[in-house]
DNA sequence: ATGCATGAGTT
DNA sequence: ACTCATGCATA
């Protein structure tokens, strides 16, 4: 018995279906894409100084092993609550941050471009800021066991309403702008508090991500399963995309409702109460590997498919795990918990 | 809680 | 070959 549960792959959206949201998500994050996709005459420049970088990158990487003695700090962890940087389309913004959770580091956004102009001399600049994110590891939380489950893929793909504003416009937002969506549900700080809420909701129901996770499948909403522990997790702790904080949120919401209107059902009845393949291999980059793809991708984000390669050799890696690496860290750049995007 | 991976949909 | 949403495995 190894699938019980089969996966239906559905790639349908519940809660929109929106053909495509294109790529006009939120407005900054258009910004920043098109920053890091920048010119290629960077790759030509680039591959031109080939050897010089990879070396530039490694020795400063070995640099910063040093560096590090003095400040340790996880190389990936979370970007904590920085930003309230500049424009949110209606208002300013705020954050909030989580008490529980995370250290507070400064906000240092690294800014990917730009890599091919004094190589060696700005190379510092630029590794500096990239390598020292840092986060602090957590208490273990999570608890309950796993239960089977399926991955469906879908849900989301909406959230076609982001704030249509540019930063770099500022200009049009001057008189229309907004218009229909319910803006609300798309606030950052509306999101941010309702994950707080729903955190402590859930655990007053005494119930674990991972339990959450698997309950909503219960819920039929059409198109929606069960989701992860992780995914769970990564809402409350607004690490995920805004756009799929957005998407989550109603089916949460949602969820926590009839869970609380489940219990109060116990309450007034209190005489129901009474009751109730293969592993996948996780492959593990060592810290000294993965100081040198920090430093690597402070200088480009985006590297072609033979700089890849390169990498994966000097490295000694396997070139797919080299790609993914870097494929993970653009993501992470771009998930909530405020890469500067609001 | 988070690192590395997969898969669908795009570009 | 990339982006995004997610997940398994694991620290």
């Amino acid at each position: 018995m190894m699938s019980m549960n089969s996966k239906q792959a559905f790639s349908m959206h519940p809660i929109l279906h929106e053909p495509k949201y294109t790529h006009l998500h939120t407005s900054s994050e258009a910004i920043r894409r098109a920053c890091l996709q920048a010119p290629q005459i960077q790759g030509n420049i680039f591959a031109g100084f080939d050897e010089t970088l990879l070396r530039g990158a490694e020795a400063l990487a070995a640099v910063d092993i040093m560096a590090q003695k003095t400040h340790p700090f996880k190389p990936d962890a979370t970007y904590h609550t920085m930003s309230s940087v500049s424009c949110t389309p209606t208002s300013s913004s705020l954050n909030l941050h989580h008490p529980s959770v995370l250290t507070t580091h400064h906000p240092h956004h690294h800014h990917p471009h730009q890599p091919s102009q004094g190589l060696e001399g700005d190379l510092l600049d630029h590794l500096n800021p990239a390598l020292s994110l840092g986060g602090v590891p957590g208490p273990d939380v999570g608890s309950t066991p796993s239960h089977p489950h399926a991955h469906m893929s879908a849900i989301n793909h909406m959230a076609h309403h982001s704030q249509s504003m540019n930063l770099t416009h500022t200009h049009s937002l001057a008189s229309h702008a907004v218009m229909s969506c319910p803006e609300t549900e798309t606030d950052p700080r509306e999101l941010e508090s309702f994950a707080e809420r729903f955190k402590q909701r859930r655990i007053k129901l005494g119930v674990t991500q991972a339990d959450v996770g698997s309950a909503l499948a219960n819920l039929k909403i059409p198109g929606v399963g069960c989701l992860s522990q992780s995914t769970i997790c990564r809402f409350e702790s607004l690490t995920l995309s805004h756009n799929n904080m957005v998407a989550l949120k109603p089916i949460l919401e949602a969820w926590l409702e009839e869970a609380e209107r489940a219990q109060r059902e116990k309450m007034t009845k209190p005489e129901i109460f009474t009751g109730g393949d293969k592993k996948r291999k996780r492959t593990s980059i060592a810290a000294p590997e993965k100081r040198s793809l920090e430093a690597y991708f402070a200088v480009q984000p985006r590297p072609s498919s033979e700089k890849i390669a390169a990498i994966a050799e000097k490295l000694d890696l396997k070139k797919n795990v080299v790609r993914v690496w870097f494929c993970n860290q653009r993501q992470k750049q771009k998930r909530m918990k405020f890469s500067a995007t609001y």
